[in-house]
DNA sequence: GAAGAATGGTTGCGAGCGCAACTATTTCCG
DNA sequence: CGGAAATAGTTGCGCTCGCAACCATTCTTC
């Protein structure tokens, strides 16, 4: 195995501002939404399904959507439901499916929080990064994605 | 209160992009050291410590290093220490205090693990960025970390 | 110097999630 | 058509970790 090439100066900040700060950020994303009654997890499922024709999506594509794994998404899912956020409904025609629906009380909810949501997301990142290093950040991550799903 | 002003599709690029491929990539570095027995968090737990003076550091510190809580950082070491890769040392002035300690199996095994880690780092997502990317990064994400420390 | 506050660490409890085994349904092919 | 393989979702188990209550020790203040 050849001799493994050290990080320099730049890469090492670059590497390690971005894992403290990643956690950090998430830790800060999730107390601003807590005094909704809502976790960052639940959020991210109801803003998927939002996106979604007719505000619903198979199971299946939420867990893929949402980095889950298919038991994980059972579990989040028995929490906004239990909330009445989301209704569980099942497919006429392959009866093997089932997806989540977006209920009146979970679209009200996902329009409260998601302005409180992005102004967060603002507040914490995007308003302190210049236009340069947004399409940068854009662009890195971008091709950083294309290569993990390649592997 | 103000509207929010919504994300432009650069911003939502960049957001959208940075937080997918973030969470992606966290599981592949989990991936490619599982092999070697260890998981991320105890091998972060490692190497903060062997970066410590006299590969020792307080549990305290370790914790906010780590971003656990303190009753998270026992459970982790729990872990570590069950595997005979770190050791904890009372203190003797202050009977209150313990350190985290290296042992020699623990640094060992660092030695091992490190390099295999830094090419998954290289390989996922350092040698896919420009050196100015690699820059913008550092500057953004210490900007953003600077910021969130002082909230 | 004694009472109360602050600090360091652990523990019980519960939430979140991955993995593997399981059931139900559908598809694929000989 | 019929049986094997694939697909969708759930469940039991185990791991990680935050929170709050708790104990021990040290510091502060009068």
């Amino acid at each position: 195995m050849a001799v493994v090439k050290w990080l320099d100066s730049d890469e090492m900040r670059a590497w390690r501002s971005y894992i403290t700060t990643s956690v950090d950020l998430m830790k800060a994303l999730e107390h601003d939404v807590a005094p909704y009654g809502i976790t960052m997890g639940a959020y991210q499922l109801l803003a998927m399904i939002s996106e979604a024709p007719d505000r619903r999506l198979r199971l299946c594509d939420l867990a893929d959507a949402l980095r889950l794994s298919r038991g994980g998404l059972t579990r989040r899912m028995d929490g906004v439901l239990r909330n009445g956020l989301v209704a569980r409904v099942q497919d006429q025609s392959d009866k093997r499916v089932a997806f989540a629906e977006l209920t009146t009380k979970g679209w009200n909810l996902l329009k409260k929080v998601a302005p409180i949501h992005l102004q967060s997301v603002r507040d914490l990142m995007i308003d302190h990064l210049s236009r340069a290093e947004i399409k940068a950040i854009g662009n890195a991550f971008g091709r950083i994605s294309a290569n993990l799903r390649a592997e």
